[in-house]
DNA sequence: TTGTATGCGTTATCAG
DNA sequence: CTGATAACGCATACAA
């Protein structure tokens, strides 16, 4: 308690006690007579004592505390992460400091320094999509900073990792596309300093390729905010359709892309899936809700945060050096909506 | 910096000189001459110096980072409150430390022992529909601790409040569907243990009255647990769909009540709107996006979040006595969609 | 201008 | 079994 707080001090004075006396006794030390603790005992019962973590994680040089960084919590997939991090994270003690970097580098790199410098005993990131150089995070990985990727990784630090099968899914979702006829199918993704981005990309090709479609480059799209910039994703989208040859479908390679992209293509007025196929990842809980329901890729995102909270406890509590690290790669899935056809009736609203 | 982290005391034995030279200046003090802090402050730079947060804590009595307890961050509201939150709190240095009570009395009390005893500086809370007793909160107020509550707040505690006119967001989203020519509405809402019930029941009833239409009993279904139990929201939608006399609409009192109501009647093939009326709360960014596009009432949450933050700061900054407090109450938004009429097309998907 | 001593709340180490 | 003391990192009143 901050205020008017009762310590330690104030039981051993009240008592007439010493306070390491009644520090043993409230720890319920062997060596501390039975009565002793229990007159400390139920006088810090009583008076509502509670000790100062401040003052312990001075002394035990530990906070309790876990910092995660973000691009955005407002952000379905993102904040379903943080749950499945929080639920963890209350079942073993520990406090979530939530910070987001908006795909911001300087924002990212701030959070970084502000965090550790507030003793959090390990980091949950997501890098951001502004974000090239990891050197501060590779710093902070060699002072034994126990650190965990979420989906946006940065490869060349040697920790734990949590990502999804990105290949997996996109090739999911591209060859969802082909299998309903859609054949000039237009990518929108993240930048390619992302991890996810490069994998998702990855997938996307070879669905193609297998199915003997050329890649064809004016059809892949960049968002070097990863939707952040909704201006940035109606750019790349106006220039998808005002191609001469404008593609028939588009996969969405990013939650954030996905909504903007449809929420684009509505206010354009072009139909999907008629005059427009569209798939994405996605992990917004309506998609089988919408007009048509959409198919998309969906992120284990809960589990994925349960995952990552767990790997980092371990290496907290030092069960498992940081040099034994693991990459868990969960499974996508792809849902496909709207697969029955749905009955059209006037609409009154 | 946790790792082998550089003290002032390096510091001064490096230098040979006292600890409290160091930190005086380290921290620009007028007595320290100018030689010595240029060589302090260098030799600090060079050897990446940061103070211990967790010291200073202990000795200033702040810890610089406030609490946030809500019900559940994956909620597209709630996580719309903590951006705004935390945009605020990034700027002046603060850290959010976040906790979810899922909706239990149980949990919200552990969260609060847990965020108080960690000597947050502040609190923000929207509470939990479970919650009846606040003898806890009050207590906290007591003791001083600035708190300031979002959206679900405590009528009996004086502190600093922000909410929106639930009572005029109620009344126009029935009135919308009066006008749109309902007549047998129903309402889904949280338990009237919450504040924000009791405002938009009331609200409801007013339009109903103003229309002259009777409120109806039957019509009136309470979900204990605000429709984080899927079930729960299930059984009282059967139970308004199985009535002798069906309701023709239906007002959804709070976010996660209304997606749950939309999939809900989906599930049932019970086509929206013309079999059903529905409108409710809901911050859900997609609702324009829905088949049919969905009328809602939108509360601006990341407002909500930064009003709230602020007024956390001046309390925790002393630029105002907790005993003058404020309620700043924030205008609902009616988002009327598809007004336009929809073309209708052949889905392929 | 600089150094010494003290305290923030707690626990560990040593004495008794 | 219990108590005194030091230490965690920092800032500051007080001494020099």
């Amino acid at each position: 308690m901050k205020f008017e707080a009762i310590t330690i001090k104030d039981i051993a004075k009240a008592l007439g006690l010493s306070t390491s006396t009644v520090s043993r006794a409230l720890r319920d030390s062997h060596e501390i007579s039975q009565e002793t603790k229990r007159i400390v005992q139920e006088y810090a019962e009583k008076n509502n004592y509670h000790p100062n973590p401040i003052a312990l994680s001075l002394k035990e040089r530990r906070s309790r505390s876990i910092g995660v960084i973000v691009c955005e919590i407002a952000n379905s997939y993102f904040s379903q992460v943080i749950n499945g991090i929080e639920s963890i994270a209350y079942n073993n003690g520990y406090n979530v400091i939530i910070a987001q970097s908006r795909e911001s580098f300087e924002r990212e790199i701030l959070n970084l320094q502000y965090l550790t410098s507030r003793s959090i005993d390990g980091l949950i990131i997501s890098v951001s999509t502004e974000s090239k150089n990891f050197s501060y995070l590779k710093e902070l990985h060699e002072k034994k900073m126990p650190i965990v990727f979420i989906d946006r990784i940065v490869d060349e630090i040697e920790t734990h990792k949590v990502i999804t099968d990105n290949f997996k899914g996109a090739y999911d979702a591209t060859s969802h596309l082909i299998e309903r006829g859609y054949r000039r199918i237009a990518v929108i993704t993240n930048p390619h300093t992302l991890s996810i981005s490069k994998e998702r990309l990855a997938g996307y090709n070879a669905a193609l390729k297998d199915n003997g479609i050329s890649v064809n480059e004016e059809l892949v799209k960049y968002c070097q905010h990863g939707g952040m910039v909704y201006s940035e994703v109606q750019n790349v989208m106006n220039e998808l359709l005002d191609l001469e040859n404008r593609p028939d479908a588009i996969f969405a390679a990013a939650d954030k892309l996905t909504t903007n992209s449809l929420r684009l293509l509505k206010a354009r007025g072009i139909n999907v899936p008629v005059d427009m196929g569209l798939i994405g990842f996605s992990n917004i809980d309506l998609a089988e809700l919408l007009n048509p329901p959409m198919s998309v890729i969906r992120q284990p995102a809960f589990e994925m945060g349960e995952v990552a909270m767990k790997l980092l406890l371990q290496v907290i509590e030092s069960k498992r050096p940081v040099t034994d690290f693991e990459t868990k790669v969960l499974a996508t899935e792809l849902l496909i909506r709207g697969s029955t056809k749905e009955k059209k009736k006037q609409m009154i609203n």
